[in-house]
Formats: C-alpha cells, sequence, structure tokens
DNA sequence: GTCTATATCTGGATAGAC
DNA sequence: GTCTATCCAGATATAGAC
C-alpha cells in the first residue's frame, strides 16, 4: 500500500487482475474477449490495455495471479498439498480452460506464455522435488525414487488429466493423482521385497 | 480405388489431408491458415473449403489421420507400442502443436474436435486397458493393478509430456513415460513383498 | 489515467460463375 | 469440383482528446 500514482498503479492492476479473475472464471476462456473484460473490469478497452500491452500478457498476469493464490492456500505436505491445489482448480473450469489454451500457444518462444511456463515448470517441479528429497531424508520415502523424474511426472500428469477432464469431466483428477502418487512412490528396492513373486 | 466421382472424390480428399498433414508438420499450428493450407495443396481457398466445411473440421481429419498412420506403424506389445507412438510424434513437433491447441478448443462442447477427442479417449484407454487385462491373464502383470487407471493415467501423461516438451523439448518423454511404466507397473500385492522395509 | 474513436486487418466463410 | 471475388465479423492495437 504504497503512496502516490506508483503505488496507486499497482493496486488497480490488482483490482483488474482480480475482476478478470472472476470473469474467466465464469464465463470461460473463449467467451472473453479484451472487450468483454474491460465491462466486467468496469474500463474502456483502451483504460484495460494501458496496464497490460496486449490480451496474452493480461492473460500471463491472471494465471500468475491464481498461481499465487494457489501457493497461498497450499499447506501440508508435499504431494498431498499439490494434489489439494488441483482439486481446488476443479472448482473453477474457466481458469484451467484458459491455462490449457496458453500452455498450447506458449509453443511459440516468441509467445508471452512462454516464459511463464518455463518458470512455472522449473519452479514446480523443483519444489515438489525438494519436498520428496526431504521426505526421503526423513525415510518416509524411498530412497531408490527419482525425485526429480518424479516430480516432472505430477505435473505432466496434472497436467494432462486437466486438459483432459474440462472434456471428459467424468474422471476423478485428484483420486488418480492420489492412486497414482501412493502406487509410485512405493518402495521397490531390492531389500524390501524378493526379486520374483512367488 | 472406387471408380466414379464419388470415389475419386474421397480419394482427392486423402490426398488434401496429406499434403495438410505435411504443411503443418512443417510450419506449425500457429503459422498455418486455411490460404496456406490451401496453397500448399494447389487449390484456392474455395476450393478446400468444399471437401472440409470448415477450418476446424479440417484439423480434425488431419488429427484422425495421424492416427491412423500411428496406429498402422504400431507393433509390439502393449505399453512399449504406445511409447514408441510418443517416440515417433516427437518427430513432427507441428503435430503435436496441433494436437494440443485441438485440445484446449475442444473444451466447448460445440467444438468439432470435442468429440474426436472423447473417442480418442475412449478407445484408447480401451485398448491400452484390454492389452494390460490380457497380460494380466497370462500373468505377466501384477493382477491388483488397476487397469482402467493405468490407461488414463497413461494418455493424461503423454498428453501432458507432450505439451510441456514443445515449451521446454529438454524433457525426454519417452524415457519418462517408460519410466513410470516400469515403477508403477511393479507387483505390489501383499504376497510378494513384506509389508515393512527392513 | 482513462476514454473515444479509429485503423487495420487477418482470416474465415459464402455466392455464383465456369 | 474448382475458381474468383467478395463479404463480413470480430478483435486487437493505436492515436489523441480530456
Amino acid at each position: 500500500m504504497k503512496r502516490g500514482p506508483y503505488g496507486k498503479g499497482i493496486e488497480r492492476r490488482e483490482q483488474i487482475l482480480d475482476a478478470a479473475l472472476r470473469t474467466i472464471a465464469a464465463r470461460g476462456y473463449s467467451a472473453t474477449s479484451i472487450a468483454e473484460l474491460a465491462e466486467a473490469v468496469g474500463l474502456s478497452q483502451g483504460g484495460l490495455l494501458h496496464y497490460f500491452g496486449s490480451k496474452e500478457e493480461l492473460f500471463v498476469a491472471v494465471l500468475r495471479k491464481r498461481d499465487q493464490s494457489d501457493l497461498a492456500a497450499a499447506h501440508g505436505p508435499a504431494p498431498a498439498a499439490f494434489v489439494e491445489i488441483v482439486r481446488r482448480n476443479a472448482t473453477v473450469p474457466g481458469l484451467i480452460e484458459l491455462f490449457t489454451h496458453m500452455q498450447a500457444a506458449a509453443a511459440d518462444p516468441r509467445h508471452p506464455a512462454h516464459h511463464y511456463m518455463l518458470e512455472r515448470y522449473r519452479l514446480g517441479t523443483e519444489g515438489f522435488s525438494r519436498a520428496l528429497r526431504e521426505m526421503q531424508e526423513a525415510g518416509e520415502l524411498s530412497a531408490d525414487l527419482d525425485t526429480d523424474a518424479a516430480a516432472t511426472m505430477f505435473f505432466a500428469l496434472a497436467d494432462g488429466l486437466q486438459a483432459r477432464w474440462l472434456i471428459d469431466p467424468s474422471i476423478d483428477m485428484a483420486a488418480l493423482l492420489e492412486q497414482w502418487w501412493q502406487r509410485y512412490s512405493e518402495d521397490t528396492s531390492i531389500n524390501s521385497r524378493p526379486a520374483k513373486r512367488i
């Protein structure tokens, strides 16, 4: 809450992002043009674009804001906390839709979402992997598990499930993630089991 | 190879799809308008649209054609064969890009890709799951594995990895899928291992 | 900082001739 | 079946006034 125009600008920006978040959540991605967004925010198209250079940059900012709120809401032990975020996201399909569209668009290195996605993958897997290593050190997790690979899989699986869930909501994303983790994290080291089943 | 205008129309359609496949593979999705496509095919825009009602329907037809050729090229035991398809797809990023865009767009039930995706999920998981059950009956796979869930996970993981790989080609999709399968398919039934690690 | 107005303009879809 | 020509819609981005 700084004073002066600089602080106010930032504050206004956050207000706009909040409104955009709500609008996309309610209307979905495809139904949302910057005109719609501007109206929902109570601003003109030009006024909106004053804060974010382009539609795509605005969308990326919205995703960043969601990540922020997801992270703030996360708590508890590592794998469960991440599953919890997915469960939480499932209440807001519009934002998942936005994410999948941005993820597809981010294949182009010049797209504003490209850097965002790279950063998200890096931070996400680093955090997840670190949490797993701590579990290993505490003896709560099999030491032979490749934590980096597991983290990469988790995010790919979560993203893939989300994309599919939008099309076919019959699947239970959180349950599948839990099921995956339960089975995948089982101890498979040589000491813990015979080489062959009897 | 039927005779008459009907057969010829179908044949022409296939030619067009082949050309479209190559063009998208080479240029990527975003760079491909129907005008570009028409040019590559050696047809006018109107002529192209005579065969496919709209851009989206054409794209879906392209995906169907790729599936067809993937399936024709697949061979060998179930999980490995599917990984092989992913490995093969990795040589054609443009088509993966097309797929991820269509997957995102398919969230809208009115989009032509919606039905395609639903069908693909259904056929894919059915086939994968059936193959796993056969392995179980042959005693090659732990009987306690939920084959439907495993199949759903496989496709979600593969799709998620592909979307990420487009943005960050440093990951090895096929290796991660194999690693997943190897660990996930391990026998975890009570007979095969002690309850707790020593 | 915000609005109005406008510049483009890309691109998909259509109509009708040949 | 294929082409030409055109239309039209929708959307973004920009310029300049207040």
